[in-house]
DNA sequence: ATGAAAGCGCTAACAT
DNA sequence: ATGTTAGCGCTTTCAT
C-alpha cells in the first residue's frame, strides 16, 4: 500500500506477493516468515500467528523457483515413459505420483515415444529442471543419455527390468524368467505347438528368446513367431493371429507380448470360432486393470505395477533427502494370473 | 581445474556446471554465452562456435530453475487431472505432452483423484511451481482452488466440457448435448426401453438428464437408471447390467458413461446369452483407442482427445508468450460411432 | 555485437 | 528464537 521504491534499474518481477510483502506485513524479518512457513516448530506461537495471519490476508503461495534455486532441491521428480496411452505403466506412474504427492514432491512427466532420439532430447530437458529424482521406465540403454544422466549426479531408479549394471537403483523383474515361466506353464498344459506374438523392443525379445529356449528344452519344434514392431494394439493383435491361423495352423498357444495384443489375439479366434483355451491357449503380459473381468478372462502375466511405483517414490525421496537406500536394487517379481484363455 | 576460491561464507551450490564455467573456458562474459545458447543469432559465429565447443566440452546443461526465476518464464506447463489410468484423458494428455515438448515446454502432471479437497491442495502446490500455463480436465467448480487459480494470473485452459463462465479459456463439448443425441438416437433405432450406466461425477448427471429429457419428449417411459458412483471399471459395468437385467427386463437400450462401463455391460449380456444389439443395444462414451477393434465393436461416442490436447496446449503457450488467442471458447464437438452394439 | 550491474524470490550460513 | 548477509544461476536493463 505505501511504498516508496526508488532505483535506477527497474525489474518488477512477476508482481506476485513474495514472502517480504508477508514478512512486512507480519511485522517479521524475511527469514521468519520462511521459517514460520517451512519450519514452524522454529519459531514462537507469537510469530508463527502473525505470519500465518499474512500469508492467509495475502494468498500468498511461495515460488518454488525460488527457493528450489537457494537450496538446490526442486522437490521435483521427473518421470520418462515411452508412452502414456494404455500402456503397462500407467499403474506405476499413478503410484508414483500419489507417493510422491502426499510428501510435497511434484510429477514432471516426460514421453520418449519409444524413440531414443527423443528420449537423449527430453533426458537433457529434464536434468535443466534440476529434479531431486528421474524415474525411468525399463532399463536405459548405453549411449550419450546414459551418460549424461550419470554425470548429472541426480539419483535414478531405473524400473521394470533388470540388469547388471543399473545407473543407480534398479526396481524390476526378469523378462527372461517369464519368457520361461510361460512356455513352461503352457507346456504343462499339455500344448504342443507355441507361438508368440511380441512387439519390437529390447524386452519383448529377450522374453521371446527365453520362450524359445525353454521349448527346444522340451524337445518341441520351435515357435512361430510374429513381432507386430511398434503396433501394441489390439488391431495388430487381431491381424497377428489371423496370420497364426493362416501360417501355422497346428499352433495351440500362443503368449502375446501385451495384453491388447492378447485381446486382439482373442478377438480373432472368436471370430474365426477356434475354441479358447482347448484348441488355442492364449497368454497376455501386464495384467492391465480390466482383462480380469472380460469374458473370457485373459490368463496372464502379472505385474505389481503400483508396488514399483511407490517403491520407487520412496527411494527417490529417501536419496534426495540424504538417506542412503539399504537395498538398492530389487526384484518385485511377476506370477502367472491363470484365467480362463489358457 | 585451477581454482582458487576464497570466501568467508562458503554455501557451494549444487556443484554443478554453471553458465559462469562454460563462459570462463570459452573466454567470454557470462552474458554472452548465455545469448550464444538462447539467442545465438545475436552473437558473431566467432564466439558462437567458442560457447559451443565449451558446451559441448563441459557437458553444460542450463539449469531452468535459475533461467525461470530470472525471466519469470517456466517453460513449464501443469496438468490436473482425475486419474490416469485408463482415462478417456489419457489421449488428451498425451497430444498436450507432445505439442509442449516439441516448443521446448514440460509438463508437470497432478492427479486430483477425483477429490475436490486434494485438487485444493495440489492447485496450491502446482501454482508454486509458477508455470506458465494450466490445464484443467474439466472445469472447475466455484471454490476456494477457483478463486486462487485466477488470483494467480496463470493463464488456464478448461477443457472435457462446455460452461458459460470459465475461468480463461475453454476448449470442450456439450454433455447435454449428448445426452440428447444419443437418446435420439437410440430412440430412432426403435428402442423403446431405455437405460443408463452413469458414473457419479457431474457430466455424468448432465448426460443423463438430457438423455432423460429426450426420453419424455418421445413420450417413452423414463429410463432406469443405475448410479455406479466413483466405480468405473468393467466389473461394475458388469454388475450393473446384471442389475439391469433383473430389475427393468424389458430393457432394450442401455448407455453407459464410459467406454469400460459398456464393456462390462456387454460382457455381462453376453453371459447371460443377451443378443447385440437387438434384444440389447449398448452404447459407450469415450471411444478409447481399443474397443473398435473388439467383437462386438462397441457403438459409442468419439470425442477427439488429441484435438484438445493438441489445441490446448497450443493455447497456453501462445498466452505465455503474450499473444491473444483470438477464439478462446472452443466446441469441438463429438460424434455418435455406429459400430456393432447400436 | 558485447559487457557490467542489478536483481528474480528464496534459503543457508553465520551471528546474536 | 530471530535477524543479517550473501548468495543460488540465470536474464534483464542499461551502457558501450
Amino acid at each position: 500500500m505505501s511504498d516508496s521504491e526508488t532505483s535506477k534499474r527497474t525489474r518488477r518481477g512477476s508482481g506476485a506477493i513474495t514472502l517480504h510483502d508477508v514478512a512486512r506485513l507480519a511485522g517479521v524479518s524475511p527469514i521468519t516468515a520462511s521459517r514460520a512457513i517451512n519450519k514452524p516448530e522454529q519459531v514462537s506461537p507469537e510469530l508463527l500467528k502473525r505470519v500465518e495471519d499474512a500469508v492467509a490476508r495475502t494468498g500468498y503461495v511461495p515460488n518454488r523457483m525460488a527457493g528450489g534455486l537457494a537450496s538446490s532441491r526442486s522437490k521435483l521428480i521427473a518421470a520418462v515413459v515411452p508412452s502414456t496411452v494404455i500402456s503397462v505403466f500407467n499403474e506405476t506412474i499413478e503410484a508414483l505420483n500419489n507417493t510422491l504427492f502426499d510428501s510435497g514432491y511434484q510429477l514432471m512427466l516426460g514421453q520418449s515415444d519409444y524413440s531414443s532420439e527423443r528420449e537423449e532430447l527430453l533426458l537433457d530437458s529434464v536434468i535443466g529442471r534440476r529434479p531431486d529424482g528421474i524415474f525411468l521406465a525399463g532399463v536405459m540403454q548405453p549411449g550419450k543419455g546414459r551418460t549424461r544422466l550419470m554425470a548429472s549426479g541426480i539419483p535414478v531408479v531405473e524400473t521394470w527390468d533388470l540388469t547388471p549394471t543399473p545407473i543407480d537403483m534398479l526396481i524390476g523383474f526378469s523378462h527372461k524368467d517369464i519368457g520361461l515361466a510361460v512356455a513352461n506353464y503352457l507346456i504343462q498344459k499339455g500344448k504342443k505347438h507355441l507361438a508368440v506374438i511380441r512387439a519390437g523392443d529390447e524386452r519383448a525379445d529377450r522374453r521371446t528368446v527365453a520362450y524359445q529356449e525353454a521349448i527346444a528344452q522340451a524337445g518341441l519344434p520351435p515357435p512361430f513367431v510374429v513381432n507386430v514392431g511398434g503396433e501394441r494394439s489390439i488391431h495388430s493383435g487381431r491381424a497377428a493371429m489371423a496370420k497364426i491361423l493362416a501360417d501355422a495352423p497346428k499352433t495351440d498357444a500362443v503368449f502375446c507380448s501385451s495384453d491388447l495384443l492378447a485381446l486382439g489375439a482373442l478377438t480373432e479366434a472368436r471370430h474365426q470360432n477356434i475354441e479358447v483355451p482347448n484348441q488355442m491357449a492364449v497368454m497376455g503380459f501386464g495384467d492391465v486393470p480390466f482383462v480380469a473381468d472380460m469374458l473370457p478372462a485373459l490368463t496372464t502375466v502379472r505385474i505389481n505395477g503400483g508396488k514399483i511405483g511407490q517403491l520407487a517414490a520412496q527411494y527417490l525421496m529417501d536419496r534426495a533427502e540424504g538417506k542412503t537406500v539399504s537395498e538398492p536394487i530389487v526384484d518385485v517379481g511377476f506370477s502367472i494370473i491363470e484365467r480362463d484363455t489358457a
